[in-house]
DNA sequence: TCCATATATCGAGATATCTCGATTTTACAT
DNA sequence: ATGTAAAATCGAGATATCTCGATATATGGA
């Protein structure tokens, strides 16, 4: 858990919203027939919603998934991306034991 | 309370850690007699224990204080900075509904 | 008034982040 | 093999942050 690291990832508002997104699948198209058992979002998608560049959207995932975020699932061509809930427990925890008192 | 800019005050190592040492008086050296019944502390103290430039803890301190992390008193020459809990924890609560599931 | 001390603000160079288009890699289909 | 589609990586220009020294402002004392 690198604090420094997960903070940066959040410094950002359109990586926020990316996770708030992933919060529930259903703010995204539906998946291929192939993929309904998947939770995950593929990158198309995601970039669709946030009008930005295929390259910075991946980049964004992937900073989000260092920081520990996300996890991505690779699925023939595609990159399913789902957020970790417990990973994000963790920080919050560690997060609001750094800044708030006692 | 904006998000942006206060996640922005907390992504900087050396300025949470000066918010850890807020937490407690005793992390700086005694304050003066006239000063005694302050809470706060003095950039002269932060600075040294930071080892930044003057200019610099005074920038950070500004930068905590529009966040409303901090809230500045000027007494004579001086401005003590302590910490806003309450504001912190209307932070805290803020992030955490925007970043956790549900 | 003049000086010393504490803090704030200004201006700038160094470094980091943002975001893009172009290219590369990976996987699948013909 | 060749082509296509999805995603990752690369390289770079624009913008923001970091941090400093220099200067300005405010306060109190001689």
């Amino acid at each position: 858990m690198d604090l420094e690291k997960s903070i940066a990832a959040l410094n950002n508002p359109i990586r926020r919203r990316i996770l708030e997104w992933l919060k529930d699948r259903s703010n995204f198209p539906p998946a291929l027939p192939e993929h309904a058992d998947l939770e995950g979002v593929c990158v198309a998608y995601i970039q669709e919603k946030a009008q930005l560049s295929q390259s910075t959207i991946s980049n964004y995932m992937g900073l989000l998934k260092h920081a520990g975020f996300v996890v991505a699932e690779r699925h023939g061509q595609w990159t399913f991306y789902r957020r970790d809930e417990e990973k994000i427990q963790a920080f919050l925890a560690a997060f609001r034991d750094e800044i708030a008192k006692s």
